[in-house]
DNA sequence: GCTCGGGTTTGCGCTGGATCAAAGTGTCGA
DNA sequence: TCGACACTTTGATCCAGCGCAAACCCGAGC
């Protein structure tokens, strides 16, 4: 691992306040892996025997039903842990995470976290703190896909990933990774051809520009109004 | 606090293995209050002053939309904890709170809360563990709404009611609290019509049998059937 | 015992989106 | 350069469940 890295990593909030030697000392216990795009990181169902630190690409965490069907319950940026069900007392996943480009990773085997949590307060305090929010932001999305309609769903969607990845071109806000219409579909509950119809439908309005696996957003405001509720029909 | 409710009260998951002295100390900081059936225990947005242990009765955890609709997230039972957003970061309620029959809760004043952690670690622990229940029932939730009909993600609500409070009678498994058709569509993004049309069939096939805000699950086997995918139409 | 009000049932028409089907179109490997 | 495949668009049809409206029923309080 080359210092660059070491000095980027070291700014990550899990770290925060952490002495360089107690960072060393973290860093040295966790593996550094690589994922090519599409590989899972990890199970659903699988045995929780490690949790992970996302250090570069996107990652995708998603649940399956029974009967096959996908849901993306978030994207995962650089900087973010994963797989934390073992600190949470859970011995297996939840969900698969699957790398929606090519990632590295820092894996720690998770029989370490009790040590690690309580060596390292600001790790312990950071991670519930991150399970906090996403709680939240999961209950956040009940409530939409419980009284909202799919175009604002779609919108919400696509503005939470805008805000949450979203890199700056000058066309608009691009969401710099590849996203299908597919994935879009399982992000808000709805099926690919609806995603379709309402993409063109904002390229006609000038709310978005999208292509092949991409998406940009033109007009962030226009698209807030319409994911809250009611936007003239213009 | 008369001697028996202490004794119940140290059998609960967020006291295990605390000395008895310091389960005192611990009591002693906090306030019981009682709260009445229809009354907040604490409102959305509302500064997150304090948590809560509920005692005693139900409460429903609440959000409301900007347009007035309302969603319930959870239903809280005796002995567990509830507005623990200031345990995670948070410095406001995200949810509302409201006593579903009259409610017994101990409050505790939230700045409190990282002394006690630090004290108690099964406090910390046993909330973690809860919080990391709670995201992981909410996930499955988002899955639920993404990709079943309503008649399923009623069926799945109710037999979840029904693990969590679900009393033995002579008819069957009652949900020992007052609940409406309107809560149970609040609990799966439906409206009550739907749910009324659904008991009523159900009742007919001897699946349940439901009154004025009460429902009791006479086969809870063939209402899981019902809840997972394709059950047989007869 | 009667009345009033909140909860419930039920009918009916309508529509948002799913489903099915088929025809583009951009991209990558050979 | 040429497929071939994966992603996307678009059309046509259908139906689960919503919205509206009205009647009903039960329990609480007078």
């Amino acid at each position: 691992m080359s210092r660059l890295d070491r000095s980027l990593i070291a700014g990550l909030p899990v770290f925060q306040g952490m002495a360089p030697e107690d960072l060393d000392r973290v860093l040295q216990q966790a593996r550094s892996l690589r994922i090519a795009k599409d590989q899972a990181v990890f199970e659903q169902e699988g045995e929780a025997h490690s949790f992970f630190l996302l250090l570069d690409g996107h990652a995708r965490v998603v649940k399956t039903t029974p009967d096959g069907q996908q849901v993306i319950v978030r994207y995962i940026s650089p900087g973010e842990l994963m797989g934390i069900a073992h600190a949470l007392g859970r011995s297996t996943y939840p969900a698969s995470a699957v790398a929606a480009v090519d990632c590295v990773v820092l894996a720690w085997p998770g029989h370490l976290w009790p040590e690690l949590a309580e060596s390292f307060p600001s790790f312990g305090t950071s991670t519930y703190k991150t399970v906090g929010a996403r709680l939240q932001e999961t209950q956040a999305r009940v409530v939409e896909l419980a009284t909202e309609q799919v175009e604002q769903r779609v919108a919400h969607a696509l503005l939470r990933l805008v805000k949450q990845t979203g890199k700056k071109t000058d066309e608009g806000i691009l969401i710099d990774f590849p996203i299908s219409r597919q994935d879009i579909a399982e992000m808000t509950g709805t099926t690919l051809h609806t995603v379709s119809r309402l993409l063109t439908a904002w390229e006609e309005k000038g709310l978005v520009k999208s292509g092949r696996q991409k998406v940009t957003v033109v007009e962030p405001h226009r698209l807030f109004v319409l994911a809250e509720g009611r936007a003239d029909k213009s």
